[in-house]
DNA sequence: CTCGTTGCAAACCTTTTGCAAGGAG
DNA sequence: CTCCTTGCAAAAGGTTTGCAACGAG
């Protein structure tokens, strides 16, 4: 259950940017599109040494910085050591809202937040880049207990 | 300019604790309550040697930890490497505008905004316990250039 | 063939921890 | 006196970088 649209479009930036499509980088980078979301750069590791053994750490850092570079993919730094990657779909901008207790990540969107951010960057005589909002709680129906995924 | 209320919590803390009231935690403390806001621990702990030289950074993380633990401050972690800590004021709780080029750091506060938070909790099934909130962009009015506060 | 890429290990940075010496109560 | 605390240095994470060997185009 790949999806093959970012794919094309990874190897269309790497071409254009001279840069090569190495099997290390469609490992990496098929292991990414082919997951789940908000993975930790740790787990992406591991599942594209599922397709390369050999691919060490470092690569996977690297990819993903191509990645989030060539506009693919987004990073996240929640409330935890690690840095997460998510895909970018067409969906657009969302924020988190995090069990902490199972981990559990959800999106959600709220145009009348957007909208206050916006008024409120402007009030304090801001022009607004960027935003990170994350809820953080407890998921009330059945939470399983801390998982790997946090 | 010193700010005397906070200190007295402090002590009392560490007494209700079993704990002690050593010079270093004195110098700490002060530096902490006596300066600007927001500051990342290695200011802090500048600002801990002027009164106290011999300070090492660990005595002073261990007493930001128990700072937070009080309640009388609280840990931020913004889009950079370091942690930075903000005293607890009687204003409450609010979050942050950040100039990504200056270092500028607004605070700011919207019950629109936070209302809507808990309803988006709510309609997920969570319980909201926390959550972050920043708003990265320009100051456009006399922004210097990058400060050391970055 | 060229020159970007890889894997490994070492370097980095911030934060944490172990421990013997020091000091508050 | 007791036991909490300190300073130092080492350990711990997570991320980055230098470099010789490798390999895509």
């Amino acid at each position: 259950m790949t999806t093959p649209a970012p794919m094309e479009q990874f190897r269309a930036y790497l071409s254009r940017e001279g840069l090569r499509y190495t099997r290390q980088r469609r490992a990496i980078v098929e292991a990414f599109f082919g997951s789940g979301e908000h993975l930790p750069l740790a787990e992406i590791h591991a599942l594209a040494r599922t397709r390369e053994p050999s691919i060490g750490f470092a690569t996977v850092y690297r990819t993903m910085k191509l990645l989030v570079r060539s506009g693919l993919a987004v990073e996240q730094r929640f409330d935890e050591g690690q840095s997460r990657y998510e895909p970018v779909t067409e969906r657009g901008h969302h924020d988190h809202l995090i069990c902490v207790r199972c981990g559990r990540i959800v999106e959600f969107e709220d145009g009348v937040i957007e909208a206050r951010q916006e008024a409120i960057a402007a009030r304090h005589g801001f022009r607004m880049f960027s935003h990170r909002h994350e809820i953080y709680g407890e998921c009330l129906e059945g939470c399983p207990e801390p998982s790997s995924e946090r």
